[in-house]
DNA sequence: CCCTGATTCGC
DNA sequence: GCGAATCAGG
């Protein structure tokens, strides 16, 4: 007899399925496992609650939802997401150190504030020792340098996967 | 706000 | 059966 004959996309072959479970089992999360088969996050956990492989809920309640809509589901195409997080984790081309030399040498109470010192709060307003970083600034910028990254948030979520 | 998990429903 | 859309929680 012949092998096979796949006319249509193998969707969910058995090895794809072990390595579901196997990813799963590892605790993996779903979006990784989904990003290492090749299928959207969707897919792996629509497999899994197929599979009745749900870590936590037991396939129970959960209120009423949308019922009675159909504006036009149909390809929407939302891999994108996972492309653009994985191009910021790996497109992340930032100094790994010296990016802020914050010293708490020059910290100065409010009064002392200058415009071109770093209006840093160090602890709580109203505390004993509440004061300000007092670094220089670079004109135009309220804070030190070291403390302008910790403000403005490129991505806050440089989290590490293994890989 | 963003991310992850789980469910519902159209195809 | 598959997966996009959607909701719900953290």
């Amino acid at each position: 007899m012949p092998v096979l004959s796949p006319t249509t996309s193998p969707t969910w072959t058995d090895d794809r399925i072990e390595l579901l479970k196997r990813h799963f089992e590892a605790g993996l999360s779903c979006r990784e496992i989904a990003a290492d088969i090749g299928v959207s996050r969707n897919a792996v956990i629509g497999k899994l609650s197929r599979l009745n492989l749900t870590r936590g809920r037991a396939a129970d309640d959960r209120k009423d939802q949308d019922r009675g809509f159909a504006p036009a589901r149909t390809r929407r195409a939302v891999p994108r997401l996972q492309y653009e997080m994985l191009a910021t984790i790996y497109g992340e081309s930032d100094g790994p150190a010296a990016a802020g030399p914050i010293d708490e040498a020059n910290r100065c109470s409010l009064l002392e504030l200058s415009e071109n010192r770093c209006r840093w709060p160090i602890s709580t307003p109203g505390e004993d020792d509440f004061c300000f970083c007092g670094n220089t600034a670079p004109d135009g910028q309220p804070y030190c340098a070291g403390h302008s990254r910790l403000a403005y948030r490129p991505n806050t979520r440089a989290r590490v996967m293994r890989g």
